[in-house]
DNA sequence: CGTGTTTCATTAACATGTTAAGCTTAATTT
DNA sequence: AAATTAAGCTTAACATGTTAATGAAACACG
């Protein structure tokens, strides 16, 4: 049986139940457990995102990188620019087609990863203890179902 | 049974089945939506989520809209500066409390919101029949249960 | 071959996210 | 009541989100 929605007298659902903002807080909630490690390391979410993809991947275009990474090109250039002060990546333009920039890993870049990595494995798994595998794995796969749905 | 998760050589999940990569990706495919109709009508997603707490409860102080929102303090300082020069909301210093300001919604801003109500209802029904109602109850459920995991 | 079109990346401009610092007013303490 | 601490909001500084415009390289094709 269909649970009643809520709603105001002119057609919007209450906001506190809505998909973007639950998904919103969802996310928000999980992200707040990785930053005090993601600023003690000096680091933005987004640039994580763009090295552990780089880890998983090696050399890419900027383009894959950015998709990979739920990106857009504007703030991957900005990102790009800040990991390659720092030393952890490196863009190379693509000989055989030269509007593309190829990118990878450095190996500081990369020992940097593995560095946090066991502390970031750590806390997903506390994540994971608090909420339950299985209901993670569930909720994986809904989100999942949602993008093929919206996308397709 | 369990689905065995994709794991790489040091701990670390697969960043594109991860909690905050899919929460960010649900959230994006959702709200791009949403993104015509408020472009078209020269309003932020974060601006409408303003108005429309606003429109819910009357008049309030701005740490609770900030809350209710789900935007920090300093965005909601620009945000109610941008909504108060076009004339949607009007925050007045509380009497009884100096250090608070309450917010409330203009018979300008109201209009504005019944305006677009309609076409955003549509736009939320649409996504309801692309994923199905029921799905989408069960994910805010699931969404729910585990901001009560994580904050509890 | 050259012209128009598409693609990839960057830049620009403005809004918001994020943390820390500052400022004003309330509440607490003594 | 004076001093201290806490609460609410704003400002500052920097990073990213977002859309539009630009520049350069590859493609399409007459």
């Amino acid at each position: 049986m269909t649970r009643q929605k809520a709603k105001d007298g002119f057609g919007l659902a209450q906001t506190r139940r809505t998909l973007p903002i639950l998904l919103l807080r969802a996310r928000e909630a999980v992200m707040e457990n990785f930053r005090p490690l993601l600023a003690a390391h000096d680091i933005t979410e987004q640039q994580w995102r763009v090295i552990r993809v780089l880890e998983e991947v090696d050399q890419v275009d900027a383009s894959y990188l950015a998709e990979q990474a739920s990106i857009l090109a504007p703030s991957l250039t900005r990102i790009m620019r800040t990991l390659e002060k720092r030393g952890f990546i490196q863009g190379v333009r693509d000989e055989k087609d030269g509007r593309r920039t190829l990118v990878h890993l450095t190996d500081e870049g990369r020992a940097f990863i593995h560095k946090i990595a066991p502390e970031s494995a750590q806390i997903y798994a506390d994540i994971e203890a608090k909420i339950g595998v299985d209901n993670i794995e569930a909720l994986l796969d809904q989100l999942e179902a949602l993008l093929v749905a919206l996308d397709g």
